[in-house]
DNA sequence: ACGAATTATGTGACGTGTCAACTACGATAG
DNA sequence: CTATCGTAGTTGACACGTCACATAATTCGT
């Protein structure tokens, strides 16, 4: 349908390798979202601002330090502390020094819930993902992530928007 | 902040390409999404659907062909149609068989959106991924991605979820 | 043929994400 | 000191996805 003579398009293993990316990434993360919300009640979204406050437990958080370290746009984020305050998770409270600002913190439930969401979730991703994997291909799938990350923000490089599946 | 003993966390290497994994994919199609916004006027969303319907000419197109082509729910695939429909991307017309169901037909707006959106598309595929990639990377990626897809899905294998970059 | 399952699709509510505009405070120049 | 500019965060409108339920047509057992 498509005739533009000067255009690049993929070759079949270029294809192949897209789609299958893109399928992979949908469905992984649609089933450890369902796995997270079934088990523990919290969507992913929740989960990663949960782990990202447990992991930075010194002093109250603010909401740049979040959005920068999530690398979520602030408008974004203030909705979803928004519902995660309605549901119990987290708490505002004012910032002394600048009265702009908001501190963030975990309250006691939210921390009980991040405790029943982080094995569900590292096992799910151990069980899709990391099992059927051999250490070149942990390397490989890594290589080609921050390669292609840093691409497309050449300046900053990323800390982690992502979920800890670390033990702290 | 987490101690449940019987967890096998993710190793640092784990941890890297899992994180780098998530960011790259986010990233990217976030930029793949703005570009398609901006030079074409249409979501990801309604690319993925033009670029199916154009991929299937011959006769009309019932919604459950285009719901399992793109591996969408029935109510994902339906509200999708709506918003296209209101956007003059497609019309909905009557199927004279089964008076339940509903053929989806591309508009010459339609089409020709299609048209500019595709080599935006491919351009940026191109650019943030696989030019940066050789092939053995392009391989390693697919059977990744693919390795993946049979764990989720062991039964059914998937077919294309994802937009067209090929020329047909 | 009749009523019960099944199938194809639509709808409404809600959670989520983006964009643009807004409020409120702080910092800085004159 | 005040005018202005930038910063921190919020809000509202809208697009997107999922879930559960609704509606309507076909199918199937008897």
């Amino acid at each position: 349908m498509i005739e533009q003579s000067d255009v690049r398009w993929l070759n079949d293993r270029e294809q192949l390798a897209w789609r299958a990316f893109l399928n992979m990434h949908s469905q992984l993360t649609a089933r450890l979202n369902r796995e997270l919300q079934d088990g523990a009640g919290v969507s992913n979204s929740d989960y990663v601002v949960l782990v990202w406050l447990s992991e930075h437990p010194d002093g109250p958080v603010r909401m740049l330090e979040l959005a920068r370290g999530l690398q979520w746009e602030k408008s974004r984020l203030s909705h979803q502390l928004t519902r995660m305050t309605a549901r119990g998770l987290i708490e505002r409270s004012n910032c002394s020094e600048d009265r702009r600002s908001a501190f963030i913190v975990l309250t006691p439930a939210g921390r009980d819930i991040l405790e029943t969401a982080a094995p569900i979730h590292v096992a799910g991703v151990r069980r899709y993902l990391f099992d059927a994997l051999d250490p070149s291909q942990v390397d490989a799938l890594h290589a080609i992530s921050q390669g292609t990350i840093d691409r497309l923000a050449p300046s900053a490089s990323a800390v982690s928007t992502t979920a800890s599946t670390t033990r702290p």
